[in-house]
DNA sequence: CTCACGATTAGA
DNA sequence: CTAATCGTGAGA
């Protein structure tokens, strides 16, 4: 049912392709909050101009990226957002991880909505950062377990290969030919993505 | 120590 | 289009 650390300990590309359909899932004292997975990035690491870890950074903040596969590895971006990636690979020197970018609100709604502030169902967890604020996710889950209870990840429904499209990542026009690459994924259909 | 800047978002 | 807002990472 939730997914376990095999699921992560492949090629960041892979698991970012088959983490749409699948249920993100957040427990708070509040309650719980859940959505599908509906977009995600793939960043390759070291050998990933658009990656924080490129060229062998390991610092502070990306101790995490360096640490077994089946983590939560969250950032504060412009001082005002957190982003969500869950760790991935099959070797922790690679420190490959995904970006969670989109979700479709799947459970919680009252408190998806009450956190999310003014926004339609339809923004309220569409963009990496608008869904760490839905789900109430801070930098207080950086390192997490996914296997801890706080946050996991479990089946939600299947995807066939024809609802997937993949595209160059988004906003990373720094890092050179790399933002060509095609590691972005989504379901084609679903108006719970970022950005057509 | 300084300083430029960001895997974003809301609003004019 | 720009402002917001602060931790990070590089360099002196």
């Amino acid at each position: 049912m939730t997914l376990t650390r095999d699921f992560f300990r492949r090629p960041a590309p892979a698991v970012a392709r088959d983490l749409l359909g699948k249920e993100l899932v957040r427990r708070t004292p509040e309650g719980v909050g859940a959505g599908i997975i509906v977009e995600t990035e793939a960043y390759l690491g070291v050998r990933d101009p658009a990656s924080h870890a490129f060229g062998g950074r390991r610092t502070r903040r990306t101790e995490t990226l360096f640490g077994p596969a089946g983590r939560a590895y969250v950032y504060l971006i412009y001082g005002l957002y957190h982003c969500l990636n869950l760790t991935a690979g099959e070797s922790e020197e690679a420190a490959e991880c995904v970006l969670i970018r989109a979700l479709e609100p799947a459970g919680g709604m009252e408190l998806l909505r009450r956190r999310a502030g003014a926004l339609p169902d339809r923004k309220l967890a569409s963009g990496p950062g608008r869904l760490c604020r839905a789900l109430g996710i801070g930098m207080e889950l950086n390192g997490e377990d996914l296997g801890g209870g706080r946050l996991f990840v479990r089946e939600g429904r299947p995807v066939a290969g024809e609802e997937v499209a993949a595209s160059p990542r988004i906003g990373i026009d720094y890092a050179g030919e790399a933002r060509e690459w095609p590691l972005r994924f989504l379901l084609r259909e679903s108006p719970f993505v970022s950005r057509r």
